[in-house]
DNA sequence: TTGATAAATCAATAACTGTTGATATAATCA
DNA sequence: TGATTATATCAACAGTTATTGATTTATCAA
């Protein structure tokens, strides 16, 4: 089994609900080219303003996004930690041990 | 920006909501050491076989798990497919090109 | 056939999430 | 100061999802 602990499986859940809509989906790839502020985003986006905030509010919650402010403006950024870790976690999932069905180990 | 199509977001929110609960993380976990039976499962997880029944559904309908009854029996087992996908479509969403602010390019 | 076991489905409900429109906060500028 | 712009928050509702317990289907064995 692997060796991850409960709370990473609890991170992990967060992680995949924060990215199972698709409006939060199109934030991210807009915020793959780098940094944009709110206003930026509202209009690439078809959504309003108060529906971008919460999704953004959504994925910062969930560690996928940083922000800053900068005056008036508030600027939204991928972290790239996140996405690696993601990346890391979903290795993980691969099918491993071709054998299971001989050496038949317990999940717990 | 990146290449993907609507229904590619699509998909991949499906992928994401289906790996959003912490029990089907745990199936999932239980199945990268090869394919089990739900009774196996049933007891490995802590959980009633309706509700674990569900939760294969739900991993089945996204394409994450693959099926196939062996008389009494049904083994569930991990695409590597999906996996494969999923890796690839995580990596697609990495932060690139660091002169987004010079350069300005649009979303939509 | 009958009985037992494995798994799926169904109906009802509880819990959660997304969406909307209105309001609040925060920073800037005149 | 007051007006303006950018963003966040709130309350309410709609739609979706998870959970439970009961029922059903499928397979096998006696």
């Amino acid at each position: 089994m692997l060796l991850l602990m409960p709370r990473d499986l609890t991170r992990a859940a967060h992680w995949f609900h924060a990215l199972s809509d698709e409006t939060r989906l199109q934030i991210i790839e807009c915020l793959s080219d780098g940094e944009r502020c709110v206003c930026d985003l509202t209009n690439m986006l078809a959504t309003t303003q108060s529906l971008l905030s919460f999704h953004l509010k959504t994925l910062k919650e969930a560690g996928i996004l940083t922000d800053r402010r900068e005056g008036r403006w508030v600027y939204y950024s991928l972290s790239p930690q996140a996405i690696e870790d993601l990346e890391r976690f979903i290795s993980s999932l691969k099918p491993r041990g071709r054998g299971s069905r001989v050496s038949l180990k317990r999940c717990d």
